[in-house]
RNA sequence: GGGAUCUUAGCUCAGCUGGGAGAGCAUCUGCCUUACAAGCAGAGGGUCACAGGUUCGAGCCCUGUAGGUCCCACCA
């Protein structure tokens, strides 16, 4: 027994009420059971800052279909969620708020600080739970995880110890990227280059004991200052006899030496470099291989210290400014010239960053790393798509050693302890007892915190417990696929890689699956200073969950960027609508009838053809999706649902249905009906988990839910290779037919009677067995099946089909001459047709070398052709 | 400077391992045909950027050219 649905289709009144039925029914949970074999995904955990915007919606709507599908399938699915702590980007927004209440960050305190931040995070962190809960996600959320619960913050206490005895963690003065604005430390992978306009500020230094100068070219006037040598290439002639001797640094009355490194570049500028080893990474490697001085020359916010002379105090750029004037004044300035060039920023701030030389901590890379090659080389780890790889391994082949440590509070605080006595290191779980060193008992922790990266690189095992060695570990790990951007691969997509060969020595996950970025319908990437997001849930308003998943999975392959408006998704709620009138329609002629399942000789040949299409339809959406081809197999679906399956074979059972005299051929028309419905709403709803559970579960009482129902598999028996041979001849007659009427201008509501007129009888016979539908469909009066054209009368329209002649003869006179027409474009469509098939057919090259299915099929091509040009000839010859 | 990627219908894009060019939107023409006008039936529209090459056969593979996008490097 079938319950009604309303009349139109409404998200709305359905979205929100199946997601909580889903959620009391326990559909999302997992658990660890052997009898079944686990399918895992970790969420890419989303900020707690953060508002559910396009890129998440993307991320989610993969995950989902892959997570809904392989439940479906039969496996133990788990789709593991949870919440990153983002300590930058959180801390920064704390502190905007709290500038608002008139409250700096040091007022507070390091304790009060983070009181804050979890009041922050309690406040928005479930913010975004909601949202995609919105979008259908169907996440394990008893397992709901966070950055910084007990768990992980156990995880990453345990990684930095263990890393740290191992020597792979280290403490060390190194240069790293310093951003004045947020007041930490960043990694190389926070850093953005942005191109700007510059100057270039040619400037002479005077050479000691003599009247020379020697000219250089800066972009940062200001770092002179904290020059200790300037470089010439050993090469280069012009310099050889300065090599050696000293300048004079105006200011600071410094000498420093002029020394020789591969390093410069004689083409460029004057060919000679001043040398900051504590603000430039390239100095700092000239200072180490010259043993030259390090001196810092700014404070943490930019300003110049005491090392500056009497600029200390300013801010960069206004040192920068006095300083270039001064020279001038001094006629040390040689000239300026416009010189753009890439500025490094902060991804965060968008600040100028400046390299500074301070204490941080590391992780070792070189060692690290191998087993993360070696994964992806294999092949053990598969990223899609393949061109991935060159990226990953660009980043690889260049990996340098990564800076964790961050100057912020909200993050996990480095175990690392400091004797107040003797100043000695100890990295330790929990605070040491005493010192190993000298027995003192007094220590502070370090007050640096752990890159948020840090953590995240661990989520694939932290979730699952580790490091407890749990069930759930031991079962659900390595998880299988990983959905995320390709904008994060460096972040956390190699992090977590080698972090799961060296802490369970074991990869995180077989497969990456990325996706690109939501553009704008220009375009654009969206955001929030451009003004031009969508936000998903404002969509989700508007047209449903479901058609905004559909819409973010047609039509895109892997990796790719794609464009989102509004259009699009119309389109998208529009086959959401298809799918829910072509329900109502076979609900209401199912009111009140018991279907039973056809005996097979039942089943008439349109119930075949659906049924074999059917069929090679789960085949192949089942092999797209299991090839992470998810926009292809939608396709597919959304194809088979609207042509297939509406707009043929709905119309093709109407006669069937309404005809109550043959009540086995509407039963096993029902019965098609339903089975094929049932099945594609299966197929499609991974992509549109809501209306197709609303219509499955008025569907049938079986099930109770589409969600837990098993994904449909090839059925040998219910391929009906003829059937769709003949269904396809009736197609073409009738799209014949539907074409002339319609250049013709003939209404439908004027039937006309159909000759169709073989010589072969199977050809006829297929007509025959199909001719109440055939005659619907062609708006014909009445079809007659014969071998000869005897009652046809001389001026009946014809449509010439593989095998035979349909006549129409319309009681109006037709205009013959545009019959002829007609039949010309007819015969030169065929004669271009059969010289493609016979230039194929009479090469020998093709003969001799290509496979032998092509040739059949060419040659099978050439009969048919052969057969209607005979027809179109024959019946030209009788009208002119 | 290195690399990736794109260039297919008016627009936005699919097109898996090479075997007769597709979708959605837009346009045009008919239809309120008792599931759906968020619809139905039809139509028009593409030397698949360009030039070579491999192949019996190229949108797909190779080389080069032009233009766009992105990533990495950072010559101070």
């Amino acid at each position: 027994m079938s319950k009604e649905l309303a009349k139109t289709y409404d998200p709305q009144q359905m979205e929100d009420r199946l997601y909580q039925k889903w959620l009391k029914k326990k559909y999302f949970h997992a658990q660890v059971d052997h009898s079944k074999k686990p399918f895992t995904i970790v969420i890419p955990p989303p900020n707690i800052t953060g508002q559910l915007h396009m890129g998440h919606a993307l991320d989610n709507t993969m995950q989902d279909i892959l997570i809904r599908f392989k439940r479906m399938q039969g496996y133990n699915a788990l789709w593991q969620p949870g919440t990153d702590h983002a300590s930058i980007a959180t801390e920064v927004k704390i502190i905007e708020k709290l500038k608002e209440e008139g409250i700096n960050k040091e007022d507070l305190g390091r304790e009060g600080f983070l009181e804050r931040a979890w009041e922050w995070k309690k406040e928005y962190g479930g913010r975004i739970i909601g949202q995609l809960k919105k979008l259908g996600s169907s996440c394990d959320w008893d397992r709901e995880r966070f950055t910084m619960d007990e768990g992980c913050n156990k995880a990453v206490t345990e990684v930095f110890c263990k890393m740290h005895e191992k020597g792979w963690i280290y403490k060390g003065s190194r240069i790293i990227n310093w951003c004045p604005v947020c007041n930490t430390s960043i990694s190389d992978a926070e850093v953005e280059y942005e191109e700007q306009d510059g100057k270039f500020w040619h400037i002479k230094y005077p050479i000691k004991d003599s009247e020379e100068f020697l000219e250089f070219a800066t972009t940062r006037p200001e770092t002179m200052l904290g020059d200790t040598a300037v470089a010439v290439n050993p090469e280069d002639e012009r310099y050889q006899h300065l090599i050696g001797k000293t300048v004079v640094l105006p200011f600071v009355n410094r000498e420093v030496p002029i020394v020789a490194d591969a390093y410069v570049d004689r083409e460029f500028g004057t060919g000679v470099v001043k040398i900051t080893p504590a603000h430039d990474p390239n100095d700092f490697e000239v200072g180490k291989r010259h043993n030259l001085p390090e001196i810092n020359i700014m404070n943490d916010d930019a300003t110049i210290n005491e090392n500056g002379g009497k600029f200390a105090g300013m801010d960069r750029y206004e040192a920068r400014k006095a300083i270039v004037k001064e020279l001038e004044e001094m006629g040390l300035l040689v000239k300026i010239e416009d010189h753009v060039h890439n500025v490094g920023t902060h991804d965060r701030c968008k600040t100028t960053i400046e390299p500074m030389i301070k204490q941080q901590w590391f992780v070792k890379m070189d060692e690290l790393i191998k087993p993360a090659v070696e994964a992806v080389k294999s092949g053990d780890i598969q990223l899609i798509p393949e061109r991935m790889n060159k990226t990953y391994f660009n980043w690889t082949d260049n990996i340098r050693d990564w800076c964790i440590s961050r100057q912020l509070w909200w993050g996990h605080r480095i175990p690392a302890y400091y004797c107040e006595e003797c100043g000695e290191t100890v990295v330790s779980a929990t605070e040491p007892a005493s010192c190993p060193k000298c027995g003192c008992t007094r220590f502070k922790q370090d007050e640096d915190t752990l890159d948020t990266w840090f953590s995240s690189a661990l989520w694939p095992f932290s979730t699952l417990g580790w490091p407890e060695e749990t069930e759930d570990l031991k079962y659900f790990y390595p998880t299988d696929v990983l959905v995320t951007g390709y904008d994060i691969i460096f972040f956390w997509v190699i992090r977590m890689i080698f972090s799961g060969f060296e802490q369970m020595k074991e990869k995180p996950f077989k497969t990456v699956l990325f996706h690109g970025l939501v553009r704008d319908s220009q375009g654009r990437k969206m955001s929030k200073s451009l003004g031009n997001g969508i936000d998903p849930l404002e969509i989700i308003e508007q047209y449903g969950a479901d058609a905004l998943r559909l819409t973010l999975i047609t039509g895109n392959a892997p990796g790719n960027d794609m464009r989102f408006y509004h259009e699009r998704v119309e389109a998208s709620r529009n086959f959401a609508n298809k799918v829910w009138n072509a329900s109502r329609f076979i609900m209401m002629n199912m009111e009140g009838k018991t279907i039973m399942e056809p005996a097979a000789a039942a089943l008439e040949p349109a119930d075949k053809w659906i049924l074999s299409k059917l069929n090679s339809l789960v085949q192949e959406v089942t092999e797209n999706m299991e090839s992470f081809e998810l926009g292809i197999a939608v396709q597919k679906v959304y194809d088979f649902i609207w042509d297939e399956f509406c707009d043929w074979y709905i119309e093709m059972v109407k006669p069937r249905l309404y005809n109550s005299d043959n009540a086995e051929s509407q039963n096993s028309a029902l019965w098609t009906l339903r089975t094929v419905l049932l099945d594609a709403l299966k197929l499609l709803h991974p992509y549109m988990p809501f209306v197709t559970e609303e219509i499955f579960c008025s569907l049938q009482s079986e099930e109770e839910s589409v969600m837990v129902s098993s994904w449909p598999v090839y059925r040998e028996e219910r391929s009906f290779e003829k059937e769709e041979k003949d269904m396809e001849l009736i197609k073409e007659a009738v799209r014949g037919i539907r074409n002339v009427r319609t250049e013709m201008n003939v209404p439908p509501s004027k039937k006309a009677m159909v000759y169709v007129v073989s010589a072969q009888d199977e050809v006829l016979e297929i007509f025959r067995e199909s001719g109440l539908f055939f005659a619907s469909l062609a708006y014909a009066s009445e079809v007659k099946t014969q071998a000869d054209k005897s009652g046809i009368t001389e001026d009946a329209v014809s449509v010439v089909i593989p095998g035979a002649v349909c006549y129409m003869p319309f009681v109006e006179l037709v205009d013959i001459s545009k019959e002829i027409e007609r039949l010309e474009k007819e015969e030169k469509r065929l004669m271009g047709e059969l010289a493609r098939v016979n230039g194929m057919l009479s090469n020998e090259k093709f003969i001799s070398k290509a496979p032998a299915a092509k040739i059949e099929e060419e040659k099978g091509k050439l009969a048919k052709y052969q057969q209607m040009m005979e027809q179109v000839k024959e019946r030209l010859g009788q009208l002119r």
